[in-house]
Formats: structure tokens, C-alpha cells, sequence
DNA sequence: CCCCGAACGTATCACGTGTCAAAATCTTTT
DNA sequence: AAAAGATTTTGACACGTGATACGTTCGGGG
């Protein structure tokens, strides 16, 4: 029964062991890595045999034997997407394919259990959670075989703390470098659809309440002019000053446009700080005081995390106990 | 052989056959679509039985049959991901799931066999090609059984031509409305990683060419002010006004940071227009003047492809003929 | 009464793989 | 030379599904 019309159908093991005269089986332990227990020559036969035919195992095939498909799934929030996940992700895809595994990019959309579903249903060796995943999640993922990665590192780091709410922290301290004044925190969404959010407003009230400072504002700003400028209007006071924290530099741009409408002057009315440190952030005039975040460490930690999950050991304990992740690039709008 | 030990096993259709008291061939028939033929009594026992187990289908199972996975991988260039790609992503994940299809995102990368190669691992029943695919990467695909969506938008729409192309006659209809002066093309990228540039080059040069002006220059900004100052430096001419063309708003913004520090006046020494009216373009100062793409034209010809794709029938021609699809926003930069 | 077709349901194969237990072969020891 | 052991190889099963082709039942027409 052969098909004679259409694409030609793709090598099997079967086909490899056919070529190398060995069993199917023999195949596929040596092409899985236990390979060791074969003499040298029938490694050679097979491989050369395999690399010849340019095999490649069916994924379908071995999920459905291993339970488990060869694939890591990325979440994301549908915030903005900077070039600082784009890296990211990619570095990640290179990692993965390092491994043999494929990687899947899935954005958070509004229905939190429809994502979790969407995630569940492939069946991941393990999920790298960018935000989007909550907590709950990520035990149900568990519960069903897939690590999320990193381990921890959005809830505490080394130091035990969020990150975020030491990002708070800082753009607080910068924010108030040149003296007390009232602080804002500008969101750009719904509270409940921003994973950061509230870590990070927590870091802010840290910092306002060490100094005896009223409590941080909270304001959403739409990043369209008219949008923004009313959200800033509502905080701003008489000819006194303010320190706005941004969710982002995108918003923290949206705030300054709407403090040029409003005819406030940065940074002595207005002062404004990002987060994220994008390139656009840094062309605008006036230049962005921003919060640079060190990828590095979080990719050296999901790097370390997929090393073990795929080697199925326990995480390693990463060594960047003391190191900061995050710098202040500081512009003109603070 | 009971693994008491670690997570549920998830239901299967047998499972579901035994409590609908039918065999699993007839659950597979019901839950198929073939279920015309049984009936209605003990269509709704499947059914029933399939809902109150929470039965889902095994991704693996299916795909090892069909030879062919239930998802739709989507690839992007891995330029600068704005919110407008975002936003179409987010409708292909919906649509791909009203059609019981899982939607998976996958980046182009530096190597382009290896984003084919990585793509048709997934053996998907369509892919969607926001660039990063080139034509012959597509017949390959098809080849292998898979159908790009769009079907050809990318490189013509109903008109004939290449949106690409529209897209940079527009932006040279628009720097030149005020008389004619040299246009300079502002690429992001090298040209060879570039899905779109050479097309809105073209577009650029038809104007050109038809008005008897000298052909654009074309020059490669990055996204940080001295290397964007030192490659505007290059075409500004002393006294004389350009208009700039940029790939997308960012390099936008980018040339005007560098217009700035070499103290050249906008629009009148240095005009500039970007592409994708992002929402941070009408934010800077000067507002950005841009082209928007109206995405829903695009998204109704996905919306048809798909659909075409999953009942198996050709593509049905869409109805969009005479829209315009593209827009330009009036800033200050023009 | 017999046969037939329609209606309904199911046994069975095929998909490609990983792995266990057992078989086959080779090597060493008694 | 036979037994015991070590090494190398393989047969066979399981994974969960879609679909083809085949059975079974039943009512009715010849």
C-alpha cells in the first residue's frame, strides 16, 4: 500500500535500524544515551546510519510513549513587550534547543485558567514563568509533572526578597533623593492583570512609611495623551512636587507628555523614573531616569534550573547570593 | 500495575467509552464530528460521559495518527515586538481556539533553517507567517503539508501589490508633500534579517524615480544616540533638508534624538516618518508622524485562511479589495 | 419463510517511540 | 569441555488516538 502521491514519508527508527542492521530497540537506546553499554562499532553504525537518513524522532511518538513532550512553554504577560523578554526568550530558545527541546512562547490572556489549560495540554518538561502564572499555577503544574522555572526567583531571591519589591524600593529611594515629597505609583493596568504590580507598590510604601511619608498614590495611565493627562492631572497638586513611579518607560513617557500638557517642569514639578531601561526610553528628550534589570542573573538562574530539571536533579543553589540585579540608569527626569 | 504514587492518570476515551457503555471506536466517532450517524440517545451518553470526566483528547495520541499536531505555530522576525504584533497574536490565539487549535509563538532567529527546521518539528496543521519565512521556506512547508496563512499577503494583496511596497510610497508621498528633497531610507537591521525592508525600499524609490529625484540612501540606525547621531550624520547635508524614512517608530525616534544633537530643525532640516503608529510615537515631543496599518484587514484575511484551512476547502477570496489598509498619522515631524 | 438493506455499533490496525525482561552471544572460570 | 558469568542484542508491550472495514440486529418486502 504505498502512497504514491504526496510527501514523502519521513525516516522511522525502524528505517535507521534497517540501515545499521541492528534491532529497532538498539536504535533507540543508543540514540537516548545509554548508549554506553554498546561496543563502539555498533554506536559508530547506528549514528553514521541515523545522521545519514537525517533521522528525527517523531515527537508525537515519544510523548505519547514518555507521557512528556519535548517542549518548554514561555508564559508572558500581555503587557508590553519589551526587548528586554525578547532577548530573553531567545537566550531561553537557545538554552532549550542546547537540551533537545523545543521551545513555545504563550502570551497570558485574560482568562488566567484558560492559559493554564493551553500550558497544561502540552505537556511541558517545564514552564518558564515571565508573569502570568500564578502561584496556584504553578503547584497545579507541578502536580501534573512540570517544573516551573524560575524556581522561585519572581517571589524571592537570594536575599529573600522579591524583586520587585525591590524595584519599589529603589525607584522610591531615587525618587526621593533630593528630599521627601508625595510619591505616586502609575500602573498601566488593572491591578489584577499585572503580575508586578503590587510587589512593587509594597517596595514603594516600604520606603514611605520607613520615612514617615504618607502612602504612595495609585493611578492607571492609558498611553495615549488625552488618557494620560487626565490619570496625572488627578494626583498632581498646586505648585508642589511629586515623584511618579512607573510601571514601565512607556507609561513613565506617557506621565511626561502628560506633565508637558499640564506645563509641569521635570524634574523639579514632576519627577519621573521607569523600569525596563528600553532604548526609546533613552532617546526621548528629556533622557529617562530608569531602573536597568540584570537579565543575566535571572537567565544564569533559568539556565542552572533547566540544566537540573532536565538532568532531573534538584536545583542548584545559584551563587549570586550578594549580586545586584538591578541599576539605576539615571536621566534627566528625576 | 497501579501507580499509587505521583499525579492522576487523565481520563482517556476508554475511560469514557465505559461509562457511556459504548466502545471506544464509537466515542472517537461522537466526539469526531462522525456522529451523524448515531443516534441522538446515545450521542448525548458520550457526550455527557465526556464532559463529567472533563475528557481531553491526547495532543500526542492525535497527532501520532493524524500525523499532524492540533496547533498553529505563529512565527515573528525578531525585530522589535510592538504592541501592534501583540495584539494580532492575541486574536490568532483566539480564533486558533475557537477551532479547537492550540496557537504556539515562535521567533525567528538568526538562522533560518533552523527556525524551518524548528517550525515543521511541529508538524502544525497551518502556520502564520508574520515574516521570517521566506517563499521558499512556504513551499517547503506546504510540501510538507502545512498551508501558510496568509495565504499570500505578504506579498500581494488584492490589488496586486506588495503592502510593503504601499507602505514606503506612502511614507515618500508624505516626506515629499512640501516639495521635493532627498529621501533616506532608516533601517533597524542588516538587510538580509530584514523581512520588510526591501520592499518599502522599493516603494520608497518607485516615488522617487517617478518624480525624476535621485534614489534614496539607506542607512542603518541603531536604537542608542551616538550610533544613531553618527548614521544621520552621514546624510545630513549642510544647509539642506532630507526626509527620513524609518522602518518603524523607534527608529523614528531614534533619528530625531540624532536630529537633535546635530541641532538639525523639524520637520524643516530633517523630517521623519515611522511605521506602526506605536502608541509611544504619539507620546515624544515632536509627535511622530506614521504610518498606522489597519490590522483588521489583515486579521479578516487570517480569519479566512484558517478557516478555509480547517474545513479543508481553498481559501476563499476576500472581500477587501479597494481598502486602504494604511493610514497616516499627521504629527509633527512632516 | 427467506433474504436484504438499513441502522447501529465495534474489532482491529496503524501511527513511532521508550524500555523491560529475556534471549543470544561472547568470555572467563572450574 | 562444561558451567558460570559478562556483554550485547532484541522481541514485545504500552502509550492514546482516528478511521476503515466488518459484524450484528431488526424490520419489512418478496
Amino acid at each position: 500500500m504505498v502512497t504514491e502521491t504526496g510527501q514523502a514519508r519521513r525516516p522511522t527508527s525502524f528505517d535507521v535500524a534497517k540501515k545499521a542492521g541492528v534491532s529497532r530497540a538498539t536504535v533507540s537506546h543508543i540514540l537516548n544515551g545509554q548508549g554506553s553499554r554498546f561496543p563502539e562499532e555498533t554506536r559508530n553504525r547506528v549514528l553514521n546510519a541515523a545522521s545519514e537518513l537525517k533521522y528525527q524522532p517523531s515527537p508525537a511518538g515519544r510523548a505519547l510513549v514518555t507521557g512528556r513532550s519535548d517542549v518548554i512553554v514561555v508564559v508572558m504577560p500581555n503587557t508590553t513587550f519589551g526587548s528586554n523578554l525578547q532577548d530573553l526568550v531567545d537566550e531561553v530558545t537557545r538554552l532549550a534547543g542546547l537540551h533537545g527541546l523545543s521551545v513555545v512562547v504563550r502570551f497570558a490572556g485574560r482568562d488566567p485558567a484558560e492559559t493554564l489549560a493551553a500550558v497544561m495540554n502540552f505537556r511541558p518538561v517545564a514552564v518558564v514563568n515571565f508573569g502570568g502564572l500564578s502561584r496556584d499555577d504553578q503547584t497545579t503544574l507541578a502536580a501534573s509533572g512540570a517544573a516551573t522555572i524560575p524556581s522561585a526567583a519572581r517571589d524571592e531571591d537570594a536575599s529573600g526578597k522579591d524583586p520587585n519589591f525591590l524595584i519599589g524600593q529603589r525607584m522610591a529611594e531615587e525618587l526621593l533623593r533630593d528630599g521627601p515629597r508625595p510619591l505616586v505609583f502609575a500602573a498601566l493596568l488593572d491591578e489584577r492583570t499585572d503580575p508586578f504590580g503590587p510587589a512593587r507598590y509594597a517596595g514603594l510604601k516600604a520606603v514611605t512609611d520607613a520615612r514617615g511619608l504618607p502612602q504612595p498614590a495609585r493611578i492607571e495611565v492609558p498611553l495615549d495623551i488625552v488618557g494620560a493627562t487626565l490619570a496625572v492631572d488627578t494626583v498632581s497638586v498646586e505648585g508642589a512636587s511629586i515623584g511618579v513611579a512607573c510601571y514601565n518607560d512607556h507609561v513613565a513617557i506617557a506621565v511626561l507628555a502628560a506633565g508637558r500638557t499640564l506645563g509641569l517642569a521635570t524634574p523639579e514639578d514632576l519627577a519621573v523614573i521607569g523600569v525596563d531601561a528600553t532604548e526609546v526610553g533613552q532617546l526621548v528628550s528629556p533622557r529617562l531616569t530608569t531602573i536597568a534589570l540584570d537579565n543575566s542573573v535571572l537567565m544564569r538562574k533559568i539556565a542552572a534550573d533547566l540544566e537540573a530539571v532536565t538532568k532531573h536533579k534538584a536545583p542548584i543553589q545559584t551563587q549570586d547570593a550578594g549580586r545586584e540585579f538591578l541599576t539605576v540608569i539615571q536621566g534627566e527626569t528625576s
